[in-house]
DNA sequence: GAACGTCCTACACGTACTTT
DNA sequence: AAAGTACGTGTAGGACGTTC
């Protein structure tokens, strides 16, 4: 395993890992950076007191507000726990950066002279959510197909006891996903196509509802998760790509029961 | 009941303009 | 000139009614 990541990320620096290869990089660091974060990170910088005793909010401007907040902490949190295992690993010749203009993407994956080998999307999406309306809304035109994924992670509240019997909760990741960003973007446009609608290089356009051989501007509904992939398509998943399949079994784990 | 369509909100800024 | 007001923008998200 850690050889794989050794030899993977040998490749990524030097520009020689197609983009299969660089998903398998950031899936292989994933499961003990996720482990980390649950075991540390989160049950003492995210901890808080009972639901009784420390409510959630339950307005939706609230609700809005805290869970956009929540997933940036992780993101926070996981790429610093990334870049930590990358740095013992590769020293200089990797790491794991933000991304600070306000725009796609959040990360970038630099080499030892700091040009992105890897672009990183990463959203945290909570279980509890009505629908987990987290997006991926960045046009294909704007992808890079060789050097792009999206790191999706599912995360809910678990609660829990301290030794001195306080009763606490925190949130924790339970699942996650890596996919070439390409792929996802292209199963959303074909989705938007099968519904009628049309992608251009710079905006996505759906049938109206009243009149559906007028086009507009999609409202934001196209890239939420759980309709990225059309039903028609779902219904035979053979058809499907491997890194679709699998992103797939990670939206199923948010069906409600 | 799942899928889809409509409309809403917060944040973290910004600009343009008015009041003190 | 400084302070305050009003509204704008892009990126994060959200609930919920309607349709299939």
């Amino acid at each position: 395993m850690t050889n794989r990541i050794e030899i993977l990320g040998k490749k990524i620096y030097n520009s020689q890992a197609d983009i299969d290869e660089i998903t398998l990089f950031i899936s292989l660091l994933m499961p003990s950076t996720i482990d980390k974060v649950n075991k540390f990170f989160s049950p003492r910088q995210l901890i808080k007191r009972d639901r009784v005793l420390e409510s959630l909010p339950t307005d939706k401007r609230q609700l809005s507000s805290y869970r956009t907040r929540l997933g940036t902490i992780l993101e926070y949190a996981v790429s610093s726990h990334i870049d930590s295992l990358i740095y013992k690993k590769f020293n200089s010749n990797l790491r794991l950066t933000f991304v600070v203009a306000n725009q796609y993407p959040d990360f970038f994956v630099r080499d030892q002279f700091l040009n992105p080998s890897i672009r990183i999307e990463m959203k945290a999406v909570d279980a509890d959510s009505e629908e987990q309306s987290a997006r991926f809304e960045v046009l294909s035109s704007l992808i890079q197909e060789e050097k792009d994924v999206v790191v999706l992670m599912g995360w809910q509240w678990f609660s829990d006891e301290l030794d001195n019997g306080v009763k606490c909760e925190y949130p924790k990741i339970f699942s996650f996903v890596v996919v070439p960003a390409a792929e996802l973007a292209n199963e959303r446009d074909e989705s938007v196509r099968l519904r009628g609608g049309r992608v251009d290089p710079d905006q996505i356009l759906v049938p109206k509802k009243g009149n559906p051989s007028e086009l507009k501007k999609d409202e934001g509904n196209a890239g939420k998760i759980l309709r990225l992939v059309h039903k028609t398509r779902r219904k035979e998943p053979f058809m499907l790509s491997q890194h679709i399949q699998r992103y797939l079994q990670f939206t199923d784990k948010f069906k409600k029961k």
